[in-house]
DNA sequence: CGAGTGCTTGAGGGAAGTCAAGATTGGTGG
DNA sequence: CCACCAATCTTGACTTCCCTCAAGCACTCG
């Protein structure tokens, strides 16, 4: 059965990259792993690169791949008949991306950033889940973990303002930003990162317009509590000052 | 460690009621396990009756127990700081309530409904879930779904008008309600049923307000989709014209 | 029968959306 | 290296949908 999406748009496949070297190994699904299971696991896999705006899968397409992103972000969305758009869900560095045990897609997938992936055919990936227990165990944390997730972010959809969101936003993203050796970072000291998403994108994951967005984050540089490098480079001198204005 | 909640409002222990005659039996996590397993884990699990507004744990609260839903409809809430409210999931029948492997509850969980529950210890749980990779997995695939259904109360929240939201929410109702045997029905026939929920809520779960709720149930039994039997019961004749004002 | 609770309906206001210019940025090729 | 073009972002003016506030209605229960 074909994709029905551009096959050029598929992430390449590169040259095999040992879990030994990977940027997630301390903190991905496999981490917590017996090294020999880990190596099992690892035949199965193969590293990929997407380009951002490659799209791995769309609405209806059938659930072909599972993967665990090693770099970049991945978005996932959907979308309404006359094109409105939400994003549903963003996958960081140690997240997984694909729906295991469904034959179809119910989000489109598209790399935010350029991206690099440890990929699986789903039905290998579901054979490894059916011989590894440990591992079908921890995708049933890290799942239990996305849903919460999502939970708050339907509070945010549901109840917070406009300049709630875009702080909220920031301050997640934040607390996200991994330290060069791919560990994760304290909650408090000041950090500047790379916004992932364009003021279009993050409009369609808070569920604003793009002007809206703009506006908000232009009155949070006016208040100091974020200072803007260049259009996607922010700052954040206290985070406890952003996270205050978050709603919560 | 205490609850912080009001004892008297925890659900009250019944006499024990064999999974022989249990009104889910059909379509819950243990339906499909092998008779043998699902002795075991009837061993460890009680049935206990929550009322209409008797709430089961808050936000904050030790997460201390798992439960199925038998009958009747639980809420799971979550509130900002002021006070607003976003109800962040609905569990009907043949869902699970309760959230393993965390310590702490990220929601409030309150009956909407008069309730039957079959619950669990969260460690006795646990325990299942390590002796019966069958049990875990089916777990994996409910909360994959909860996972799927929370996305595209996203998309709702975040994109749709509130005729929209209204339709959508009449709609769900609609396909989740079960036959007396407790199976699923079709997902066209005409079908009458009671509101689970208050404007209120609906409204917190829909992120409007009561007002706007009321005006938009009162616009869809004026364009003849909906008839409000009384303020709570609803019949929808035509699910298709229902369906096609949902947005999506 | 009156009080309480939940629901409906109306009038007015405000937060975010829409439409429309400009300003910046970044990529490309001369 | 810089100039140009397209894409992205910002800002402003106006509109709209939903929220807020308020009043009245329909049931239920003491």
């Amino acid at each position: 059965m074909r994709p029905q999406y551009d096959r050029n748009a598929l992430p390449k496949a590169t040259d095999a990259i040992p879990c030994d070297t990977c940027p997630v190994r301390e903190i991905s699904v496999c981490s917590i792993l017996p090294r020999e299971q880990r190596k099992q696991i690892a035949l199965k896999s193969h590293n990929r690169h997407a380009a951002k705006g490659d799209v791995l899968a769309v609405e209806g397409d059938r659930a072909a791949q599972i993967a665990s992103v090693t770099s970049g972000v991945i978005k996932m969305t959907k979308t309404l008949s006359d094109g409105r758009q939400q994003i549903v869900g963003l996958a960081f560095p140690s997240d997984m991306v694909g729906r295991p045990f469904a034959t179809d897609n119910t989000v489109r997938v598209e790399a935010a950033t350029d991206t690099t992936l440890c990929s699986f055919d789903r039905a290998h990936f579901e054979q490894l889940l059916k011989e590894h227990p440990a591992f079908e165990g921890l995708l049933l944390r890290m799942k239990l973990d996305e849903l919460d997730a999502a939970k708050e972010w339907m509070l945010l959809l549901g109840r917070k303002s406009a300049k709630e969101r875009v702080a909220s936003f920031l301050s997640m993203l934040a607390d996200r930003q991994l330290a060069p050796d791919g560990t994760r970072l304290p909650r408090t000291s000041p950090i500047t990162f790379e916004l992932p998403l364009s003021r279009a994108e993050i409009a369609d994951y808070l569920g604003l317009t793009l002007e809206t967005v703009s506006r908000q984050v232009s009155k949070l540089r006016e208040l100091g509590v974020i200072v803007i490098e260049d259009g996607r480079t922010v700052s954040v001198p206290d985070r406890q000052k952003l996270a205050a204005l978050s709603g919560n």
